[in-house]
DNA sequence: GCCAACGTTGGC
DNA sequence: GCCAACGTTGGC
């Protein structure tokens, strides 16, 4: 059994929100439409089933981490790749050659206090954090097991 | 709404 | 293989 890592995901709430999650019919989201080769190697060689995940709503008001989540579904392939109709369609992904993957995650642990933007640049714990550096676009990111503590701690969670 | 910082594309 | 042009992300 691997080490449990951490990872924040971001997300527009006007577009998916920790809400829209929670409210998941199903009790979780397939975490569909990522068309970056850096987060896909990310889903699909280090991301495991149990993982933890820091919930960011980017261009919000406020940005901040919302909540926590995990993965309960492996790196399996982005079929909405391979619909000509669906928004990130891709004619390179096919059913027989994927090129885009995806996890399945679902929501945890929601915070009893947002964690902004703000507030994580102004911590000198989180100096290194990749959300925290200009110009990171990177939708889904490593955290280290330090950051995910303390976070969750500014959050309201023990 | 602006624009810096990226990643990708395509001409050469 | 280089790199300019372009499109997107996302904070401000």
């Amino acid at each position: 059994m691997a080490e449990k890592r951490y990872w924040l995901f971001k997300s527009e709430p006007t577009a998916y929100s920790y809400a829209d999650l929670q409210g998941e019919a199903d009790g979780f989201a397939e975490w569909d439409g990522v068309r970056n080769y850096q987060a896909r190697n990310l889903m699909r060689d280090e991301m495991k089933t149990g993982d933890g995940i820091l919930f960011y709503h980017s261009s919000a008001d406020p940005m901040a981490v919302v909540g926590t989540a995990k993965i309960v579904k492996d790196a399996y392939p982005d079929f909405t790749a391979w619909d000509p109709k669906d928004k990130h369609y891709d004619p390179k992904s096919t059913p027989g050659n994927t090129v885009w993957m995806m996890v399945d995650i679902k929501a945890d642990q929601e915070f009893t206090k947002q964690v902004t933007l703000q507030e994580l640049k102004a911590n000198p714990k989180l100096l290194n954090m990749m959300v925290t550096r200009k110009g990171m676009r990177l939708s889904v990111q490593p955290v280290t097991a330090e950051e995910w503590a303390e976070v969750l701690s500014m959050g309201g969670l023990s």
